[in-house]
DNA sequence: CTATGGCACGGATT
DNA sequence: AATCCGTGCCATAG
């Protein structure tokens, strides 16, 4: 394996050393910013450096190591990506709102877990700075779904302000993407989906009555039900539940998070700050990956090296407090090369590993294992678990997406899935499409198919229609 | 009778 | 040790 790091042989680890490596690895860029910029404030052995600039491409630098786009040997196998740790500007968090690290404490699953801060950067331009708070406490009560199921009273209390002003946040949080996330039932949200929706789509008529006053028959499937209650023919009715299953989505944030597309309609002030950057060069056969770990500072963290020499001399009583601050000091420096390296090391294998999938999409996935790599990298399984968690990656195609998704062991079936259900002529049934993905190689149980749908969201056969068409 | 969702079990993964 | 995931069995809706 070429391209390593150089400046890390690992030293002698003492336990506080082992202890903060890990901790430091499970870090976001952002979070790390935040340690360290704490730390700087209170540490005067610590400093920064001015920011090293690679002299023939500018390119900023994070560590000591020479530009490894510009020291690259012209020859190198176009499969070897290059990774390394990089400043670049618009990715340093302190551009970053302040407002983000309420949010990602609560335990959430991996997968919801960006959810909040996703919208929150959506609103965050429209919402009143007093809102944050109630914002963040709404996004982060959100349950797997999307679906708010604490009532309005108790956060009104819990901030002491009028349910009227959590309903006007609330109301800000559903027209964001997802749309309809927040709402307290699949109905409101149903509603909120179907309002935007009306803006450019002709819609069945009376289908907001519909949801309004029939729900419960709509899940039901009870058609003639619901017909006779609104005075329709059944065709209108089933007119409706066609275009409701079709268009609409009543559990906001089930299939969304990773389809998150930047620029779109999204508002362009909002801020999706990902921890490793991957962007490709060059084309055709001979594409490059170039792999950046994001360094949430410009410039380079050492020892003050000023420091180190008063530290001689220093006042006996000041002695003992500086030696701490020389210690601390020289302890995060080590760990955080150890976090970049591992991290480089890591993200340089998974490059090659999911290369395909990098470039072509979500069905070339690898399936692969954090044990596995685990293995490869010779590094501990737990390792790998801490530095892949809770870290967002933006593709070439600018996507962005948890690291987690490089492990994930279904997302290749899955897709083959959403192709099969995509190309089907007429709605095809579990058993049916357990066939054809046998066909194709891929084994699996006609229950779990069944499984795979629901968490892309998709109807069971018997009330989807051949139209292909999603919200927005 | 067929298609699907719920529950729960066991093995793999973290 | 805790959690996740695929799967089999069974009840239920259509």
């Amino acid at each position: 394996m070429l391209l390593q790091t150089q400046s890390t042989t690992i030293r002698p680890l003492t336990t506080a050393h082992l202890a903060q490596t890990m901790t430091l690895l499970g870090l976001t860029s952002f979070e790390l910013y935040q340690k360290i910029e704490t730390e700087l404030a209170s540490n005067p052995a610590l400093e920064l450096t001015a920011e090293r600039v690679c002299p023939h491409c500018r390119r900023p630098l994070a560590d000591s190591n020479p530009c490894p786009i510009c020291t690259r040997p012209s020859n190198s196998n176009p499969n070897e990506p290059i990774v390394y740790v990089s400043s670049r500007e618009d990715f340093l968090p302190s551009k970053y709102t302040s407002s983000e690290s309420e949010i990602s404490e609560e335990g959430l699953t991996p997968d919801s877990e960006d959810l909040p801060t996703y919208v929150l950067r959506q609103i965050a331009p429209d919402l009143d700075p007093d809102d944050h708070f109630i914002a963040a406490h709404i996004l982060t009560s959100l349950d797997d779904d999307g679906l708010l199921r604490t009532p309005l009273a108790e956060i009104a209390h819990y901030h002491h302000v009028p349910i009227s002003r959590i309903e006007d946040v609330i109301h800000l949080i559903q027209h964001s993407d997802p749309l309809g996330v927040g709402s307290q039932t699949p109905q409101e949200a149903l509603l909120v989906q179907l309002e935007i929706l009306a803006e450019t789509t002709t819609i069945p008529p009376f289908t907001a009555k519909a949801i309004q006053e029939g729900m419960d028959l709509l899940s039901r499937r009870q058609y003639s039900e619901l017909g006779h209650k609104l005075h329709l023919p059944l065709s209108n009715v089933k007119e409706i539940a066609n275009f409701i299953s079709d268009n609409l989505n009543p559990y906001p944030a089930r299939a969304h998070w990773g389809d998150v597309r930047q620029g779109s309609s999204a508002n362009p002030d909002v801020y999706y700050h990902p921890d490793i950057v991957i962007t490709s060069q060059g084309e055709s056969e001979v594409t490059h990956l170039m792999v950046e770990v994001i360094s949430p500072l410009a410039g380079r963290l050492r020892i003050n090296p000023l420091f180190r020499e008063a530290i001689h001399d220093a006042p006996q009583e000041k002695a003992e407090q500086w030696q701490e601050d020389l210690d601390r000091a020289s302890l995060l420096v080590k760990c955080l090369q150890q976090r970049n390296n591992t991290l480089v090391r890591l993200m340089q294998r998974l490059a090659v590993i999911q290369r395909q999938f990098i470039l072509e999409g979500d069905s070339e996935l690898a399936p692969i294992t954090r044990a596995s790599l685990a293995e490869e990298l010779g590094v501990h399984e737990s390792t790998i678990s801490r530095a892949v968690a809770s870290k967002a990656v933006q593709l070439p195609t600018g996507r962005m997406v948890p690291l987690s998704k490089f492990f994930d062991r279904s997302l290749h079936i899955r897709t083959a899935l959403l192709e099969i259900i995509a190309k089907e002529s007429k709605p095809l049934t579990d058993i049916q499409i357990a066939k054809i993905l046998d066909k194709q190689g891929y084994q699996v149980a006609r229950r779990t198919v069944a499984k795979y749908r629901a968490m892309e969201g998709i109807l069971p056969a018997h009330l989807r229609s051949k139209n292909k068409q999603n919200i927005r």
